[in-house]
DNA sequence: CTGTTAGCGCGTTCAA
DNA sequence: TTGAACGCGCTAACAG
């Protein structure tokens, strides 16, 4: 949202985030276009409450009527309006995903899995998810609250957690529905799906160290947000697993997940006096920065240099070398949140609370073959 | 979504798909949340309406009440239910995006950007945007027809059109407001924007001839889709123009935008007797594919072999060579595409019913340098 | 200026 | 087994 391309300008001078709290009813244009329970009871001349009935397949209507009116119904293509039904039953049958975007964050390639598997399991469900971007830096519960109080949505499922996350403290004092892609390190209880960063960094150093390396280079996220910190904790606990020192100049921690954050952490990495032999890095699309670094500097990647990425993005594969890297599943993980979401709406028994996936260690060339000595 | 890693399978043995004509009700769990405007006519002594009139700023409230209730709705938190102004208004407030998904169409790096600033704009004029993902295959108009019916939307913007589109025949003859990211060969007039794919590829291949290249190959989509055809058309244009044969031999159309299919396409042109100096590519991410398997046969692009994309996917930068591609200005094709339909929607008339942007050719290293001659 | 009445389309009492 | 009456929360027509 950097460029601002278009010449129609903010057309109303609209400014949506001001205090202005009453949004103005939707205007005029009625226009009828479906087929409502009215019509049919007209037609069929029977009660507006006994087709609806009928619809609903109330146990207290003649099976003959019954029949009558599904039939009019199928015939007359009738689809219930689910604004009246919503408003009617109090539930919105809609799910809420807020995608909070930066400079960065736009092109997040994970995105397009989890929101179409989301979308596909809520659908399925026979639930809406509605989708509402807000920029980074505006206030975030205020998002939220925005949507629970108009009654968009019955539920919320977040992503992107900091280690201490207000979303989360907001939502749950609010008593709102909501579960979690990622954890907090706040005393709260709620339910989530993770993936287990740190155990699965840990297995990739681990792998690094059983190919021989010994300075073994991580470049990380910004240890706010929870996954970062958490697979930072993995390259940690591996390095002392094996007795291996921890090097502050070996850590390098970048603002944001891009191409370009990965490409200048590698260049750091390589000039230091005594670089590296291998790198974790903890995000695909850095990966394949730190891969254009080593390889403008003439560093073979796979040979001279062990690389190991985080994601599994559908690029990994076709890297030169290929990217070793740890497979989120995303498809998987997409699925879980809704129907847990869903369970939490319809007041049945979540099977987990909590879910924590281990992220498959996907072995390619780039963390290169066994290597002698340190 | 090839694969099915989840355990808990098809919960209820619920089909989307089937003839279940009538969607069940929502059930039970109602809960209160918000304020109504009933709390507030309670707590201040007034009626509903006088309160709805005062809140909505109508001309025919003291401005002593209208305080009033402005005061006591904001100290209340107040949000209107937008369920009810729905019911009310007839009118949902929503734009509908049929997102159809394959097996390859899930990593669309564009898609993101489209996203984002449809979202964006959509807020900004109080819309929301329902996304809903269909698998390809499945009937497309039904798609858009359930959520018309069922009213779950004001208008729709399209995207992806094929030349003969049949949900733009579809819409059109419902009479049901739309805009379309693309345009058709069909004899319909309808609103839309769309980038000049056949200008832009063939400025592209101009300038590879202008380079000196005279054997320049073309890798496509599927020619029933608009956009593919359109460019290939720009190919083709180019090469007349400059009195070049147009050899069948230098065009691939693979069945899908993706890395591998650039790949092989590249291998296929590679392993002619009289290979091509250049490349024109429908798509970066194709590029990339076609950039891995010229440099794994020895190939170096922007020195051997001339490499035009198209996109500008944020990657293209970043390619070993950078690479040279037409870029779609996302952003602003999502801003306009919301803004038309919200005129459409609100009976204000377009600026512009047919919108149709350059894309600008970026020019980095891997189309190469001025050349000798053939 | 305010309040009463009506209705958006639906599901759900409770009488008949 | 059917239908009449009510309400979800809101806006809108009309009376007072």
């Amino acid at each position: 949202m950097a460029e601002k391309t278009l010449d129609t300008e903010n057309v109303l001078g609209y400014n949506v985030n001001a205090e202005n709290v009453f949004e103005k009813p939707l205007t005029a244009g009625v226009k009828r276009m479906s087929t409502t329970i009215k019509d049919i009871a007209q037609l069929l001349h029977l009660s507006v409450s006994t087709v609806s009935k009928a619809l609903n397949d109330y146990p207290d209507v003649a099976p003959k009527t019954k029949q009558r009116v599904q039939e009019a119904a199928r015939s007359l293509g009738y689809r219930p309006n689910v604004i009246a039904q919503r408003l009617q039953s109090r539930r919105t049958g809609t799910l809420g995903f807020v995608l909070w975007y930066g400079e960065d964050s736009i092109s997040d390639p994970l995105f397009n899995e989890l929101l179409i598997s989301m979308l596909d399991a809520a659908a399925r469900r026979q639930y809406d998810l509605l989708v509402s971007a807000c920029p980074l830096g505006t206030s975030r519960p205020a998002a939220y609250e925005r949507m629970i109080k108009t009654g968009r949505v019955d539920g919320f499922i977040l992503d992107g957690t900091d280690r201490q996350d207000d979303r989360i403290t907001y939502l749950c004092r609010e008593g709102f529905p909501f579960v979690v892609f990622g954890r907090t390190e706040q005393d709260i209880d709620f339910p989530y799906v993770d993936v287990d960063g740190c155990a699965g960094v840990r297995q990739a150093v681990q792998h690094l160290i059983d190919l021989g390396h010994r300075r073994i280079a991580f470049i990380g996220l910004p240890s706010f947000s929870f996954c970062a910190y958490d697979r930072r904790l993995g390259y940690e606990a591996a390095l002392e697993a094996n007795g291996l020192p921890l090097e502050t100049d070996l850590i390098v921690e970048v603002e944001a997940g891009s191409e370009e954050n990965g490409y200048s952490a590698m260049i750091q990495l390589l000039e230091l006096s005594h670089p590296p032999t291998a790198v974790m890095v903890s995000s695909d699309l850095m990966a394949i920065g730190a891969l254009r670094a080593a390889q403008e500097r003439g560093v073979t990647v796979g040979r001279d240099l062990a690389l190991i990425g985080f994601d599994d993005i559908s690029l990994a594969a076709y890297t030169h070398p290929p990217l070793t890297t740890l497979r989120q599943p995303m498809q998987e993980i997409g699925q879980r949140l809704v129907d847990m979401l869903v369970c939490l709406l319809e007041d049945r028994p979540l099977p987990e609370r909590h879910v924590i996936l281990p992220p498959p260690l996907v072995i390619r060339q780039s963390s290169g073959e066994t290597r002698g000595g340190p």
